[in-house]
RNA sequence: GGGAGCGUAGCUCAAUUGGCAGAGCAAUGGACUCUUAAUCCAUAGGUUGAAGGUUCGAUUCCUUCCGCUCUCACCA
């Protein structure tokens, strides 16, 4: 008896687990077909934007409303809410850009077309036209199936339509529009329900669309040229930066592939062309762990610009962040995880060499820095290149202790700076470990003065050849952009190459390989030029306040779900027929 | 890869020393012609991430695995 109760209880649909819920509502396009509705329909005239409506009748009062009748209006969209009186129904329309209340009269659309409510869901998509009205309320709203000022909107076909319809069923349930969707693995994993449930999501994408688009018309106004350069790279151009690429393979070449890491090399190729200035906006691949700063796949821009140096491109970095900035957010001033961060120019300048040199003085009382530094403070008149030309000197001829007395407490920065084999590199690590935390946190800052060591393809600075023209930009304590005059003499590009491909002999899974085509193009001569890689990713995170790089791309790499995986097993048999069995 | 935390209904969250797994929203049936998280009556919904173990009894304790978050490392 009680098995057959139970039965006969889901057969009527009184269960609301989330397979019933589907089945339930599959019963509903089922109805709809049967009626002659299609459940996905696609005869909708083309919608009025709920935003255009809501901004035209904002100043308008109930009573102006019932004086002088609106225009008909289409709306349509996804229904966030349904509240029924009776024979009154409300329902909450939402469109790209916002929602909108429709009011749905029995007595207005008539029996037939009221009744076809119960077939309605939250979560699915539908249309409705008539004239706006104010509720008593205040609340604006379109008032199903009441003609205003103009025709009822139709479609290329139709002579009437009902002034209420479902476009499209929805076959899931949406989460609660109160209490929203905040489980993180969803919201990533499902990107489509985060949007449509998450009103925020959607303008954090919109900054980042806006962003792009004003760097873009940033550059283009400056003469620049968009450009696209190959992502697959033959092994021997996967270079341009310091990371591991992904390994890929062409089959009717029989060639082995990497995705690119930069899109360095093949610009700078192009300024030999005679492009001038050029840019690409693109998706580089790199091998590497995932946190909250770093997605294996990300978007850089890089911009190359003859005839410049990288104290231009500083200016032009200064002006280009201030204006998207204001651009995107509204104002120079953008808050940054409860820190606001200012972008007007100028930016803070920090200089490398000079930093470190003051965190091994702070740790060692070493009379020679002491003395290079003081003298610095006492004749502004010094040079600042034979200033850092002293303190590197003094530098160079450090014990190995004195560094290990800096990095007291770090054990970290000690191992690293055991593996690191040249002055350059002690420096950028004890800059990385002991300075750049302390950065600023209200600005943008300019760090200046890097080694040679570690900027295999940046020009050597003439004054002082163990340090190159090259800054990093740092924001919110990340890296958003790094650049440097070019290196242009083909010879010495050579042996930057040689030494990276050293380094890779000693193991360093990162070190650039050598590009023996790059160096031809750079003997036809490149004129002098400066170059700037850009994060956008980076900075998206900065302009829309978001703590980690997945909320700003919409589709972050996850691990596979265990279920995910277990269900794709089978289809990988279908994929791939060509493998044997 | 190391460390810490988390995983319970479609969504958001509870569950006492280890003692019958609950609520709100969503869902289903009903009432209601101006609602705003509508209200009211009724109903249904669970392999507590997975697999083992301890126990008379496990959401709870132990082990392993999967995933997410934070963090360190790697990495700019």
């Amino acid at each position: 008896m009680t098995d057959t109760k139970s039965a006969e209880t889901k057969q009527e649909g009184h269960t609301s687990s989330i397979e019933d819920q589907i089945k339930l509502r599959e019963g509903k396009v089922a109805t709809l077909r049967e009626r002659g509705a299609h459940p996905y329909n696609n005869q909708v005239p083309s919608p009025h934007g709920t935003q255009m409506i809501k901004e035209r009748h904002a100043q308008h009062d109930a009573l102006a409303l019932e004086a002088n009748h609106t225009e008909t209006y289409a709306v349509a969209g996804r229904v966030v809410a349904l509240r029924s009186m009776g024979k009154v129904t409300f329902i909450g329309l939402r469109d790209g850009a916002g929602d909108l209340q429709i009011f749905v009269r029995k007595d207005k659309v008539g029996d037939a077309a009221y009744e076809s409510l119960k077939l309605l869901d939250l979560g699915d998509i539908a249309c409705a036209w008539g004239r706006a009205l104010r509720t008593k309320t205040g609340e604006l709203s379109i008032a199903a199936g009441e003609i205003g000022s103009t025709p009822v909107p139709l479609s290329a076909g139709q002579t009437e339509r009902p002034g209420f319809q479902l476009l499209t069923k929805a076959l899931r349930p949406m989460p609660s529009s109160w209490f929203g969707l905040s489980d993180q693995e969803t919201r990533y994993r499902q990107r489509y329900v985060d949007l449509a449930v998450n009103l925020e999501v959607r303008e954090a994408f919109r900054k980042r669309a806006r962003l792009i688009t004003g760097m873009r018309k940033f550059l283009d106004e400056r003469g620049y040229l968009e450009v696209e350069t190959p992502v697959l790279h033959k092994p021997e151009e996967a270079g341009g930066a310091t990371a591991r690429p992904f390994a890929t393979h062409h089959n009717a070449l029989d060639l082995d592939l990497k995705l690119r890491i930069a899109t360095e090399l093949h610009l700078k190729r192009l300024v030999v062309g005679g492009f001038e200035r050029v840019y690409e906006i693109g998706r580089i691949f790199r091998n590497e762990g995932i946190d909250r700063r770093h997605n294996p796949e990300f978007t850089s821009i890089e911009f190359y610009q003859a005839y410049a140096t990288y104290e231009d491109l500083m200016a032009l970095t200064e002006a280009m962040i201030s204006q998207l900035a204001l651009a995107v957010s509204g104002s120079a001033i953008v808050p940054y995880q409860g820190t606001n961060i200012d972008y007007t120019a100028p930016w803070p300048r920090v200089s490398m060499v000079e930093k470190v040199a003051e965190k091994l003085l702070a740790a060692n009382d070493l009379g020679t820095i002491g003395r290079a530094l003081y003298e610095m403070q006492l004749s502004p008149a010094l040079e600042r290149d034979a200033f850092l030309k002293a303190l590197l000197d003094r530098l160079a001829l450090l014990p190995a202790s004195a560094w290990s007395d800096a990095a007291k407490g770090e054990p970290e920065l000690l191992r690293k700076l055991s593996h690191a084999h040249s002055l350059g590199g002690k420096i950028a690590w004890a800059f990385e470990a002991l300075v750049e935390h302390e950065l600023p946190k209200d600005r943008p800052s300019f760090v200046i003065d890097f080694p040679l060591e570690v900027s295999p393809l940046a020009r050597k600075r003439d004054r002082e050849p163990r340090l190159v023209d090259r800054f990093e930009a740092y924001a919110g304590g990340m890296e958003i952009a790094n650049a440097f005059s070019e290196l242009n003499d083909p010879r010495d590009q050579e042996a930057r190459f040689q030494a990276q491909v050293a380094a890779a002999a000693l193991g360093d899974a990162e070190a650039m390989p050598y590009d023996s085509d790059f160096v031809r193009a750079l003997e036809h001569g490149m004129p002098p030029t400066a170059g700037e890689g850009i994060g956008i990713d980076r900075l998206a995170m900065l302009l829309c306040d978001a703590a980690s790089i997945r909320d700003v791309v919409l589709f972050p790499l996850l691990k596979p779900q265990a279920d995910a995986a277990s269900l794709s097993d089978g289809d990988d048999e279908v994929t791939q027929p060509g493998t044997p069995a």
